[in-house]
DNA sequence: GGCCAGGTCAAAG
DNA sequence: CTTTGACATGGC
């Protein structure tokens, strides 16, 4: 078969071209998309959708507003993303460690380079995914944001016979694309699309899957 | 009613 | 390092 970098490219270019450009992270500031980031984890996002309507409701969608409510009521307005006590805590971590670091200036991430990756993941609550997603929508550094949808991508792939730590399926990715900023958000945001869409778990619609050709899933005999 | 959803942490082998 | 349990709502 052809080489890593020519594979993963050709998934991006047909991706891209079923779907267009989907500019993600879907937020309206860096603090909003910071937020998102720890209340889709393991969560449907249209149940994010309303607990981040709850915050802005209360006013309750900044750095300060986060650290001022007692934990028990953010619960009650994050409820609807699902683990509600832990995403309190997780929440009021993440706008401490935004006081202590930069003054709760979202742009002062930017200025951390590569750092800014280790040092999100010293947060309680920010796990190698959320620290990739932050660290690439907000930080502007070109890593890979690895979720379950990317795992089952490369898994249906054929590329790995099953399941690796996170850091190799980052790694698959940045070391045989560019490091680019745009598109490695880009093609994060087309592996959900695309998962949501067509990829999915349970009835994938492999029938008219842009991938059909170079995907294994479903398939019962492959040439050499 | 069961399964799934853009994970993370802590404890234990 | 891998496995397991806890954390919990809402849509289909």
């Amino acid at each position: 078969m052809r080489d890593m970098r020519s594979k993963l490219l050709e998934v991006y270019q047909l991706l891209l071209g079923q779907y267009s450009p989907q500019h993600w992270w879907p937020s309206d500031t860096p603090f909003e998309m910071m937020v998102g980031a720890i209340l889709t984890q393991s969560a449907a996002w249209t149940n994010v959708e309303k607990a981040i309507a709850n915050l802005k409701k209360e006013d309750a969608l900044s750095p300060s507003a986060i650290r001022a409510l007692p934990e028990p009521e953010l619960a009650q307005l994050v409820r609807p993303s699902g683990y509600y006590n832990a995403k309190a805590r997780k929440l009021k971590a993440m706008a401490s460690f935004l006081w202590e670091e930069y003054g709760d200036d979202p742009r002062g991430l930017r200025e951390d380079g590569e750092l800014l990756r280790e040092k999100l993941l010293k947060v309680y609550g920010i796990g190698e995914e959320t620290a990739d997603d932050i660290a690439l929508y907000v930080g502007g550094i070109a890593t890979f944001v690895v979720d379950a949808y990317t795992r089952r991508l490369v898994l249906r792939l054929g590329v790995f016979s099953e399941d690796k730590p996170y850091e190799t399926y980052r790694r698959l990715f940045m070391e045989n694309l560019p490091a680019d900023v745009a598109m490695f958000g880009e093609y994060h945001a087309l592996i959900v699309r695309h998962a949501k869409e067509a990829c999915r778990k349970t009835a994938p619609r492999c029938g008219g899957c842009v991938l059909r050709r170079i995907c294994d899933f479903g398939k019962s005999s492959g040439a050499a």
